[in-house]
RNA sequence: CGCGGGGUGGAGCAGCACGGCAGCUCGCAGGGCUCAUAACCCUGAGGUCAUUGGUUCAAAUCCAAUCCCCGCAACCA
């Protein structure tokens, strides 16, 4: 039977480029769907460029240029970096399209018609001379703490943080003059109804969630859920498709994280299928790949929302939220000049390195420190070392001494056995999302296979038991044909090539395959160059002056 | 007493929800092998598992307190 899955990348923001952090979040949703594509399931896998907000129309002002310009550049930006690093998407969209605009709009109207969103006048500050009303950032004024120049939201001097009500004499920070307080319509979402609801939801997932991911629900919920502003005073996003409310946008915490369903549906579409029924409780197994700081929006919003437009849509299952990626210790972040960017990854890296290393060390359950030497030397250790190795001294043998002739044998049982039992436990432990431990046991089969090659001794074999010699030959072409599957999922452009090299069926199978007679080795490219720590790092000093 | 995460051999980490000889990678010392990209295989040295107290036949793992590091405090996407 073929299961149903869903799976939702986090939305990249589309204010910077993306960078090591993102891809640990991510990364882990890419290999739960390649990984069901293997199994034969159904799978739709979709992330997008989240376009809207109000850091980007501050920068957009403050640059002289639209939103829409610097949104659309880091998206094409964002689109080369997925598709550079073979992630495998059904549909990386943005929020700036038609389709996604048209849909959320539909999945408002919805929730309004179901009765949770209601509306809300509010005293709120206003430019009398730019006729608009003021975010908190747009205000300046006097610290109440140090006297000190502090904008709405935060004390530029002592840095404080503010509520805009208790900063005094309050202007706007685009024409100065002092602001008035005027009352504001905007339209709430009754996100306090679904307290119970979320709850019981958090208890239901407990080890489906990851553990950061439930604690934190948890701290939302003890601190009781708010009901919060779906309208915004923005001139850069969604309209908002009510009477009243021309002058507003649709606040992006709704617009954004509804992404999954307009860009799920726009897969569905595209397959003829139908979407409502796909995504239907008990016909789907759901996964969402973010970053801690994520958590809240999918696990107490993002249901919330789901709940309120159909009681029948499945709720996240599974919940991949990640830790931090940091360097040396700190958060990484612009100003403190540490954050080492995809763009740089890729210069510097082959891509299966990265993903390898970002999945075998990835900050799963606690932060993790980034470093360039580190990042050396797993490459060196298991790319080259262990998987290009085991892969490299057989073919290239078989390559000198039988002219590219792969010996018929039969394959070691012991062998056979462990496939059986590796591609199981590997399995289960992506399911359960947990990505480090698959990947160390799907290493250790290929370990395994080094070890064999060791004690069989070919090299020996090969002049007292030819006989010998062609049955462990035999039973490591075997292995690369199933690493070939089993590291399908990881690091998909590697398995290609070892495919490739012995002239074997492209596609992905989860499951131990058996391999044919009188096979020939087509090429023994190497799979990974070893890498010197001093010349890439000497190359990423280069990299970051740019 | 705002909240959360973490402190395990020289470095980076796993183990902790269901207590039972302290494990992995790098590095270091020694050996093996020569098919392989100084790659591969084996052995060894090195830790009172932050500190203190408690529960227990038994604690890195449970409980309490203390110290140190990091992150977050919801109109920041």
């Amino acid at each position: 039977m073929n299961k149903n899955i869903f799976i939702g990348g986090a939305w990249p923001y589309a204010n910077n480029s993306l960078h090591v952090g993102h891809l640990a979040a991510l990364l882990p949703g890419d290999v739960i769907a390649r990984y069901y594509r293997e199994h034969g399931d159904n799978v739709i896998y979709v992330s997008g460029t989240d376009s809207h907000g109000t850091p980007i129309t501050v920068r957009a002002k403050k640059e002289g240029i639209s939103p829409e310009k610097i949104a659309q550049h880091y998206h094409e930006e964002f689109v080369k970096n997925f598709k550079d690093l073979d992630f495998s998407f059904d549909l990386y969209t943005s929020t700036m399209t038609q389709y996604h605009e048209q849909n959320v709009k539909k999945y408002l109207k919805k929730i309004m018609d179901n009765g949770f969103i209601y509306k809300k006048a509010e005293m709120q500050d206003y430019c009398p001379e730019c006729k608009t009303f003021l975010s908190d950032r747009e205000i300046i004024g006097v610290c109440p703490h140090c006297g000190g120049v502090a904008k709405g939201d935060q004390c530029d001097d002592c840095s404080a943080t503010l509520n805009a009500s208790e900063v005094l004499n309050k202007r706007c920070s685009i024409c100065h003059s002092p602001t008035i307080q005027k009352s504001n319509t905007h339209l709430y979402f009754a996100l306090s109804k679904f307290q119970n609801k979320v709850k019981e939801l958090n208890e239901q997932r407990q080890g489906q969630w990851r553990i950061n991911a439930t604690s934190e629900t948890n701290k939302f919920l003890d601190m009781g859920l708010i009901d919060r502003a779906v309208t915004r005073q923005l001139s850069w996003g969604v309209d908002v498709p009510f009477e009243g409310f021309e002058d507003k946008k649709i606040y992006v915490w709704i617009e954004a994280v509804l992404g999954y369903l307009t860009a799920g549906q726009q897969v569905a579409e595209s397959r003829n299928i139908n979407f409502e029924e796909f995504m239907k409780k008990g016909n789907v197994i759901s996964y969402y790949a973010h970053g801690k700081d994520n958590i809240p929006f999918h696990t107490v919003i993002f249901p919330a929302l789901l709940m309120s437009i159909d009681e029948n849509i499945n709720l996240p299952d599974y919940i991949i939220s990640c830790e931090y990626v940091n360097m040396n210790n700190e958060k990484m972040s612009k100003s403190k000049g540490n954050l080492i960017s995809i763009n740089h990854l890729i210069a510097l890296f082959p891509k299966d390195s990265i993903r390898y290393y970002m999945l075998a060390n990835g900050p799963e359950t606690k932060d993790i420190n980034f470093s360039i030497d580190d990042f050396v030397q797993i490459h060196n250790k298991f790319m080259v070392g262990v998987l290009g190795n085991f892969v490299n001294r057989n073919l290239s043998y078989i390559n000198k001494k039988f002219d590219g002739k792969i010996p018929n044998g039969k394959v070691d049982e012991n062998i056979k056995n462990l496939t059986t039992e590796t591609f199981d436990k590997v399995g289960s432990l992506i399911e359960q999302g947990k990505l480090r431990q698959a990947l160390d046991t799907a290493m250790a089969y290929v370990s395994a296979g080094n070890k064999y090659y060791d004690d069989q001794k070919p090299w020996i074999q090969v002049v007292e038991d030819i006989n010998g010699f062609n049955n462990t030959t035999y039973t490591c072409v075997y292995m690369m044909a199933n690493i070939a599957n089993l590291f399908g999922p990881f690091i998909p452009d590697t398995c290609l090539k070892i495919k490739e090299k012995l002239n074997l069926d492209k596609t992905f199978t989860w499951q131990p395959v058996e391999i044919g007679k009188n096979l020939t080795v087509a090429n023994n490219n190497l799979l990974f160059e070893r890498l010197q720590a001093q010349q890439v790092s000497e190359k990423y000093q280069e990299l970051k002056k740019n």
